[in-house]
RNA sequence: GGAGGGGUUCCCGAGUGGCCAAAGGGAACAGACUGUAAAUCUGUCGGCAUCCGCCUUCGGAGGUUCAAAUCCUCCCCCCUCCA
């Protein structure tokens, strides 16, 4: 095993370092390094993060990236990539990965599967052949990508589901929970196993959700089921309620969010880890986050805008080309358009974490909150 | 010189009497995107008008008809083949 020892703690440890209102600055051991948080978690589904290559991760100053379950047990399988060294030598990226379970894929691939008490079947999207997934299996098939912090499998709950219906899946998650943790008990392995808080915009039934999953020695804990329909009011609502009820000593995960503001809002509820495909996703849909606000290089304006994307920004894309090249190479798709996209919207992510963790050292996170607000929050005028 | 084919809205390209401001694609312009079925998707795309609608448009000019991008006449231009 990989295990890091000595002054590096067990994976597992999480510490916290400082405070600032209920934001924590803290950091978590993983086999493959220490995550410092709050940390944002840039995305690689298909152990890619699309359009970049480990050395841009590191350059970038990515701490860990995102896997999953789902698509890489489809393509190329997860026992391949077990004989090829596991995700890191697979992709021969040395750091942490989290894998999560596939229950986002019920959720966003609805249409492809069926839910029963003893797992989930898909119906592939890439060849239409059924795969069955149960808790089991899920967390059999993140030891075998040796991912570092794996998601238990659970069932992600779309905005406007029944108080009945949710009742049930919360059930039904908690089971799934217990069913994983039993298949990979605390402290068998490097790889630490998170529980995720379900119970859709019902505030019962977080805190039911809540209250089982804390029951179980899980390594962190995670908000699941958010950004799935709902606006960003009814999001912060659920959120609020939610956070307060995890065991603080734990890493806190806030999954699949999301904008600038909403990850500072989880932030400031006392959430230590994000991750989202907005910053990747976007920048290859031309959607570009700058210190004045999302710009969209397609637009005519930046035709012959000599300037650079954001004046601001110190990353390899900003200091080196213009918004015009920028705007050419998207309209004209050229590759290089989406790593240069994706290395700004991902250094702005991680640059704002950055200032995140050293705001809430000095003790002026609320004020650095302040600040993104001002250029990102929809102005109040409803 | 002879035979044939063709000129359609920014471009390509359907349309051969009314259901045509004219399919479809591209370009252009704008928008969306939150644990990635996404280098994807949506909207607008002759002008004017808030709706009804009105006006201009299918190489040019004229004509037939209640009605023409579509039929007729002449003219201009392009392509292919034969000399």
């Amino acid at each position: 095993m990989m295990q890091q020892s000595g002054s590096f703690g067990t994976p597992g440890d999480f510490s916290i370092h400082a405070t600032d209102g209920a934001a924590r600055l803290g950091s978590l051991v993983t086999a493959h390094g220490i995550v410092p948080t709050p940390i944002f978690m840039p995305v690689g589904t298909q152990a890619s993060v699309k359009s970049l290559d480990p050395r841009d991760l590191h350059e970038l100053g990515a701490k860990i990236v995102l896997g999953n379950t789902y698509h890489l047990h489809l393509r190329p399988g997860d026992e391949l990539i077990a004989d090829m060294g596991g995700l890191h030598g697979f992709a021969s990226l040395d750091l942490p990965f989290l894998t999560d379970s596939g229950g986002f894929q019920v959720f966003s691939l609805a249409q492809l599967r069926t839910v029963t008490d003893a797992g989930v079947t898909f119906r592939s999207h890439i060849d239409g052949s059924k795969h069955f997934f149960d808790p089991e299996g899920v967390v059999k098939i993140q030891r075998n990508l040796n991912s570092d912090i794996m998601m238990v499998l659970d069932e992600c709950v779309a905005f406007g589901a029944s108080h009945e219906y949710t009742e049930k899946s919360v059930a039904l998650t908690t089971r799934w929970a217990e069913r994983s943790r039993q298949a990979y008990p605390q402290g068998s392995g490097s790889g630490l196993l998170f529980g995720i808080v379900q119970g859709g915009f019902y505030p019962d039934l977080r805190e039911r959700s809540a209250k089982e999953l804390c029951a179980i020695p899980f390594d962190g804990f995670a908000i699941g089921g958010l950004s799935v329909g709902e606006d960003t009011k009814e999001m912060r609502r659920i959120l609020s309620m939610t956070a307060p009820l995890l065991p603080p000593e734990k890493p806190r995960y806030l999954m699949g969010v999301g904008t600038p503001t909403d990850i500072l809002d989880g932030v400031s509820r006392g959430v230590d880890m994000f991750d989202c495909v907005l910053p990747t996703r976007n920048a290859r849909t031309g959607t570009l986050f700058t210190s004045q606000g999302k710009i969209n290089i397609k637009r005519a304006e930046y035709k012959d805008d000599k300037g650079p994307l954001d004046p601001q920004c110190t990353c390899y894309t900003c200091t080196h080309f213009s918004r015009s090249y920028l705007r050419h190479l998207y309209i004209a798709r050229e590759l290089l358009a989406y790593r240069l996209n994706t290395i700004h919207n991902l250094h702005f992510y991680l640059e704002m974490m950055r200032g995140v963790r050293q705001a809430i050292s000095e003790g002026s996170f609320a004020e650095f909150k302040q600040r993104y607000d001002a250029i990102f929050e929809p102005s109040e005028e409803e």
